[in-house]
DNA sequence: GTTTCGTGTG
C-alpha cells in the first residue's frame, strides 16, 4: 500500500495493531506508533485507547501512560481503561494517583474506576478517611446500589475494623449478590464478629442463596475461631451437600476446625481425601498438631511437605516453632532456625517473633537477648517477649528499661505488654511501680482487657490490697474465671479463707464455670480453715466437671484431707494422684503436722526419703515443725543434718522452723544459735526466737530482743506481741507489759486480739492485782473468751481470791460447761483456801455433768523409746526400782530442806486416809525413771500434757540440786529449766 | 469474596 502510494488511514492501522497483539511483536508495535504519530493520527482516540490495550498487553508500561499522556481528548472509557488496566497490574499507587487526576480533570468515574480505587486503597493500606471521602463521591453519583462498587467498599471497611459502616453498605445494597455475602460474612468472621458471621450466614441460607465455597471456608473458620465445634460439624454436612466437599480452601478450613476440637482422625480424613493440598492445607494440620502438643507428627509433616514439592513457608515454620517452644525443644527449634536462614524468610515478622520465643521458652536468655538486638523488624511482639525473658529471671529493673525504651522508639505498649511488665512486678514485689503502671494502663484503655485485669487483680490481692483487687473485678464486664480465681486465692493467701470461699460460690453463682486452677484454689481455702464439709462438696463438683486426674487439685485435696486430721482419705487421695511431685508429698507431711499427726508427717518423711525424693525446703520446714510439735529432738536434729548437708540451712522458713523446733524441745541455746547464725531474718525469725525466750521464762531476754527488732526496724505484728505480752507476764513486768500493750495501737497500728487481751489479764491477775484484772475485762471493748476467763480464774487459784475465782468461773461454766480444766481449778482454789463444803459441791457437779478430769500424764524419751506415767502408776516394768528410787530422792530431799506439800488439795481427814503414793504426779515418775536410766550427762527431758503443780515444782529444784542434773520440763504451758536447785521460771507461772 | 502463623493471666 505504502509503495503505492495509498494511504493507510485509522481502520488500518486498528487492524495492524490487531496482529501486533497476536504475533506479540513489541518492535512492530513501536513501529506503527511512531507511524501513527506522523501521519497526524495522534488525536484518534480509537487508535490511542487501542494502542493503551497493546501496550498493556504486551507489558510496556511506560508506553501505556505516553499514550495517554499525549490523547489530547481524554475520555471516561480512557480513564476506566488505564485504571483498570493498571488494577490488573496490581499497581495501586499508580491506580491512586490517575484516580486523583481523574478528578483534577473533572472527569465523572464509573462504576469500573470506582471499583478499582477502592481494590487499590484496600492493598495499599490507604487512610480510611481517603476511602470514606469516596464512599462519599459515590454517594454522590448514586452508584453505592452496584454490587461491583459495593462489594470491594464492605471490604475496604471489614479489613479497617470498621464494621459497622461495611454493613450499612452491605444492608444499602438493592441487589446482593455472592460476593456481597461473602464479604460481609468474611469482614464478621476477621474482625471477632465471629457470631454475627455466623447469622448472617443462616440469614444467606434461609434466603435460599446457593452458598459457593469462599462463604463455606469463611463461615467454618469464623466457628473454629469461638470454638462453635458441634455447628461446624453441621456446616460440614452443608459443604457435602452442596459439593463443596473437595475445595482446597474449604478443606483447609474443616481441617482447622476438626484439629481445634482436637480431633485429628476427622481432620486427617479430611486432609487425605483432598484433590489438592496446597501450603495452606498442610499449615492448617501442622499448626493443629503443633498446638495440641504432637510436635513429633507436625515436624514429620514437614518433612512430608518438602517431599509433595510444597515449599514451608513463614506460617509453617512459626507453627512448629511455637511447639518446640512450648516442648522446650531447644535442639529442632535451632535445627528450624538454619530452615529459615536457608528459606531466606528470617526478615519475616512473625517468624522472628516466635524463634525468639523458642530461645526465651528454653531459657537460653543469651541467645535471645543477641537476636533481639540484631533483630530485622521492629514489632512490638519482640519487645513483648522480651519482657517474658526479663521476667523469667525476675529481673525487674531490666524489664523496665524494655518497657520504657520502647516506648522511645516510638512502639505502643498493647494488652500483652502489660501483663507481662505487671506480672514481674508482682512477684519482685514492686507494688508502687505497679501502680504507676496500672494509671497508664487506665491512660491507654486496657483496663478493662481480661488478661490485663487478671494481673492487677493478682498484683493487688497478692500484696494485701485486697480491697483494690475486688473492685477492679467488679469493673470487669466480661465473665472470666482466671480474674475471680486470682481474688480467691489473693483472699486465701491472707488467711481470709472464708471470704475467699465466699467469693468462689458467688463466682458459680454467676455461671462462671470452674476450671482446675479454680478447683484446686477452692479446696485450699477450705484446707486453711479445716472445712471439711464444703471441701467435700468441692472435691465432688471438681469430679463431675471432669477433674478427677488433675494434679493441682490431687495435691490440693491431700492438704485438705490431712490438714483435717483424715489420715486415711489424705492416703487415699495420695494415691490416687499418678505422677506425684513434690507438693503431693509436702500436702501429706505438712498437713499432718498441722492438724497434730506429727507421728504421721515424720513416718511419711522418711518414706519420702527413702523413695530418694528431693525434699524442697518446704518439706524440711514441714518435718522440723512436725519434730517441733511432738518436741521429737531426735528425729529434729536428724532432720536438721540432712537441711545442712542439702544447703537448706541457708533458707529463711527452714531455720524460722528450727528456732522453734529448738526452743520447743527445752534446747535454748540451740535456737539462740540457730537465730543468730541466720544471715537474713524475717519477721517470723525474731518472732520464733521472742516466743521461744517466753516459753523459756526468760522474759527480760525476750523484752530485750524485741526492743532489738524495733530498732533494726522489723515491724512487729500480733505475734510478736503474744510473745512480747507473755514474757512479760511470766516474769512479771507489769507496768512493762502493759506499756507495750498500749503501743500496739498507738505505735505500730495493731488492733489486739483476744490472745492480747488474755496476756493482759494474766499480766496483772498473776501479780495478785486480781480486782483491777477483772476491771480490766469488764472494760475491754471485746467480748471476754474463755482463754481469758480460765486465766483469771487460775490467778484466783494461785492468790487464793474466791470471789473473784467464783466470778470468772461462772462465766467460764456458762462458756464451756464440758471443759474439766474449770471444775479442777475451781475445787482446787476451794481447797487451798480451806473451803472443803463447795470444793465437794463442784467435784459433785462435775460429777452429775458428767464431765471427766484430763488424767494427767508424762513422757519421758529413753534409749529411742517413749515411756509415758500417769498418776500413782505403777504398771511400768521398773515400777519397784522407780519408787525405791524416788523414796531415796525425797529422803535426801527433805535433808536439805524439801517439804512435802502433796497434800495441798486434800482435806485432814482424806490425808489420813490415802495411801499416799497413789497421788505421786506423773512427773516425779518421769524424772525418776530419767535419773535411773540415763547417763549423768545429758539433760533429762520430760514432758508433761497438765500444768506442774507447785508440790512437783518445788520437789524438781530440789531433785536438780541433789543430782547435779538439768532438769527441763514442759509442760502444758511453758518450759520449766530447772538446774542447782532454781527454775528458770523463777517460781512464777 | 475464602483457609494457615508469633507475644499476656490465676
Amino acid at each position: 500500500m505504502e509503495h503505492r502510494g495509498i494511504c493507510a488511514n485509522c481502520q488500518t492501522y486498528i487492524w495492524l495493531l490487531d496482529l501486533c497483539l497476536n504475533s506479540g511483536s513489541l518492535v512492530e508495535c513501536k513501529k506503527l506508533h511512531g507511524k501513527i504519530l506522523k501521519l497526524g493520527f495522534g488525536n484518534e482516540s480509537v487508535l490511542c485507547n487501542k494502542l493503551v490495550d497493546v501496550y498493556f498487553a504486551l507489558g510496556d508500561l511506560d508506553g501505556v501512560v505516553k499514550v495517554f499522556e499525549d490523547m489530547p481528548n481524554r475520555s471516561v472509557r480512557s480513564w476506566d481503561k488505564i485504571i483498570s488496566g493498571f488494577m490488573e497490574k496490581k499497581m495501586s499507587n499508580r491506580v491512586l494517583d490517575l484516580f486523583s487526576c481523574m478528578i483534577e480533570e473533572n472527569v465523572s468515574p464509573t462504576e469500573i474506576s470506582f471499583a478499582s480505587v477502592l481494590r487499590a486503597c484496600s492493598g495499599h493500606r490507604i487512610g480510611i478517611r481517603y476511602a470514606e471521602q469516596i464512599h462519599a463521591r459515590i454517594i454522590c453519583h448514586g452508584l453505592l446500589c452496584s454490587p461491583i462498587i459495593s462489594n470491594p467498599l464492605i471490604g475496604l471497611y471489614a479489613k479497617n475494623g470498621l464494621i459497622i459502616s461495611a454493613r450499612k453498605v452491605f444492608d444499602n445494597l438493592c441487589t446482593k449478590d455472592s460476593v456481597s455475602w461473602v464479604a460481609m460474612i468474611s469482614g464478621f468472621s476477621q474482625n471477632g464478629y465471629e457470631e454475627e458471621a455466623i447469622h448472617l450466614f443462616c440469614e444467606m441460607h434461609t434466603a435460599g442463596i446457593f452458598p459457593t465455597p469462599y462463604v463455606f471456608s469463611s463461615v467454618l473458620s469464623g466457628c473454629t475461631k469461638i470454638k462453635l465445634f458441634d455447628v461446624g460439624e453441621q456446616l460440614h454436612a452443608l459443604v457435602f451437600k452442596y459439593g463443596s466437599s473437595l475445595e482446597t480452601y474449604v478443606c483447609n478450613a474443616l481441617v482447622t476446625l476438626y484439629s481445634r476440637m482436637p480431633n485429628f482422625v476427622s481432620a486427617e480424613k479430611v486432609f487425605s481425601k483432598m484433590q489438592s493440598k496446597d501450603e495452606v492445607s498442610f499449615n492448617s494440620l501442622i499448626s493443629g498438631l503443633a498446638q495440641q502438643g504432637f510436635s513429633d507428627a507436625a515436624l514429620e509433616l514437614f518433612t512430608k511437605m518438602k517431599r509433595d514439592y510444597l515449599k514451608p513457608d513463614c506460617v509453617t515454620v512459626a507453627s512448629l516453632l511455637s511447639a518446640c517452644a512450648s516442648n522446650g525443644a531447644l535442639c529442632k527449634g535451632e535445627q528450624l532456625h538454619s530452615y529459615v536462614i536457608k528459606a531466606g524468610i528470617s526478615s519475616d515478622m512473625i517468624v522472628e517473633g516466635a524463634l525468639l520465643d523458642l530461645y526465651v521458652n528454653c531459657s537460653d536468655i543469651k541467645t535471645a537477648h543477641e537476636m533481639f538486638l540484631t533483630a530485622q523488624t521492629e514489632n512490638v511482639v519482640l519487645w513483648n517477649v522480651m519482657l517474658v525473658a526479663f521476667g523469667k529471671l525476675d529481673n525487674l529493673s531490666e524489664s523496665f528499661r524494655i518497657f520504657r525504651q520502647m516506648q522511645i522508639k516510638g512502639l505502643i505498649p498493647n494488652q500483652f505488654t502489660y501483663p507481662s511488665i505487671l506480672r514481674t512486678c508482682t512477684s519482685v514485689g514492686a507494688l508502687d511501680l505497679g501502680e504507676q503502671i496500672h494509671t497508664q494502663v487506665i491512660k491507654t484503655g486496657f483496663q478493662f482487657n481480661v488478661y490485663v485485669c487478671s494481673v492487677l487483680i493478682d498484683m493487688y490481692a497478692k500484696h494485701g490490697k485486697l480491697d483494690t483487687a475486688h473492685v477492679i473485678l467488679r469493673t470487669l464486664t466480661e465473665d472470666d474465671v482466671v480474674s475471680w480465681t486470682a481474688l480467691i486465692s489473693g483472699y486465701a493467701q491472707h488467711n481470709l479463707f472464708a471470704e475467699a470461699l465466699k467469693h468462689f460460690k458467688e463466682m458459680l453463682k454467676r455461671g462462671i464455670q470452674s476450671d482446675n486452677i479454680g478447683f484446686s484454689s477452692a479446696i485450699s481455702a477450705c484446707a486453711g480453715i479445716q472445712a471439711l464439709n464444703q471441701g467435700r462438696q468441692i472435691h465432688a463438683q471438681s469430679y463431675v466437671s471432669g477433674y478427677s486426674e488433675d494434679l493441682s487439685i490431687g495435691n490440693a485435696l491431700v492438704s485438705l484431707y490431712a490438714r483435717c486430721g483424715r489420715i486415711k482419705e489424705a492416703y487415699l487421695e495420695f494415691e490416687k494422684i499418678d505422677a506425684k511431685d513434690s507438693i503431693s508429698w509436702n500436702g501429706l507431711i505438712s498437713g499432718f503436722a498441722q492438724s497434730g499427726y506429727c507421728e504421721d508427717a515424720l513416718k511419711v518423711f522418711a518414706q519420702m526419703n527413702r523413695a530418694k525424693l528431693e525434699a524442697s525446703f518446704f518439706t524440711f520446714g514441714s518435718a522440723v515443725s512436725a519434730a517441733a510439735n511432738i518436741a521429737n529432738i531426735k528425729q529434729g536434729k536428724q532432720i536438721h543434718a540432712m537441711i545442712i548437708k542439702r544447703g537448706f540451712d541457708s533458707d529463711i522458713e527452714v531455720s524460722n522452723a528450727l528456732i522453734t523446733f529448738y526452743a520447743k524441745c527445752g534446747s535454748i541455746e540451740d535456737a539462740r544459735r540457730e537465730f543468730c547464725e541466720m544471715p537474713e531474718k524475717n519477721d517470723v525469725s525474731w518472732n520464733a526466737m521472742i516466743t521461744g525466750y517466753s516459753q523459756h521464762g526468760y522474759g527480760n531476754e525476750a523484752v530485750n530482743l524485741f526492743e532489738k527488732m524495733k530498732q533494726v526496724g522489723e515491724m512487729p505484728n500480733h505475734v510478736t506481741f503474744v510473745g512480747v505480752l507473755s514474757a512479760c507476764s511470766h516474769v512479771g513486768l507489769v507496768t512493762k507489759g502493759l506499756g507495750y500493750f498500749e503501743s500496739m495501737s498507738k505505735e505500730h497500728g495493731l488492733v489486739p486480739k483476744p490472745a492480747h487481751y488474755a496476756c493482759v489479764v494474766d499480766l496483772i491477775s498473776r501479780a495478785g492485782f486480781l480486782s483491777r484484772a477483772r476491771k480490766f475485762i469488764e472494760e475491754m471493748p471485746i467480748e471476754p473468751d474463755a482463754t481469758i476467763w480460765r486465766t483469771l480464774l487460775s490467778a484466783c487459784t494461785v492468790h487464793k481470791n474466791v470471789e473473784v475465782g467464783e466470778f470468772a468461773a461462772q462465766h467460764l461454766l456458762e462458756l464451756e460447761p464440758e471443759d474439766s480444766a474449770t471444775y479442777v481449778l475451781l475445787s482446787n482454789m476451794y481447797a487451798v483456801s480451806g473451803k472443803w463444803d463447795c470444793r465437794d459441791q463442784t467435784r459433785q457437779m462435775m460429777r452429775n455433768r458428767g464431765v471427766k478430769k484430763e488424767p494427767g500424764r508424762s513422757w519421758i524419751e529413753v534409749k529411742n523409746s517413749v515411756h509415758a506415767f500417769y498418776v500413782g502408776d505403777r504398771l511400768h516394768p521398773l515400777a519397784d526400782k522407780i519408787y525405791e528410787f524416788l523414796a531415796e530422792l525425797n529422803k535426801k530431799a527433805a535433808e536439805i530442806g524439801y517439804f512435802q506439800d502433796r497434800y495441798s488439795l486434800l482435806n485432814d481427814v482424806e490425808q489420813e486416809q490415802k495411801d499416799p503414793t497413789v497421788y505421786i504426779h506423773s512427773e516425779k515418775l518421769a524424772i525418776t525413771f530419767g535419773l535411773l536410766s540415763l547417763s549423768d550427762t545429758v539433760p533429762i527431758h520430760v514432758m508433761k500434757n497438765l500444768r506442774v503443780c507447785k508440790d512437783c515444782h518445788s520437789w524438781i529444784k530440789f531433785v536438780s540440786k541433789i543430782s547435779n542434773r538439768a532438769i527441763i520440763v514442759r509442760d502444758a504451758y511453758r518450759f520449766h529449766h530447772f538446774e542447782g536447785g532454781i527454775c528458770s521460771c523463777k517460781d512464777y507461772w
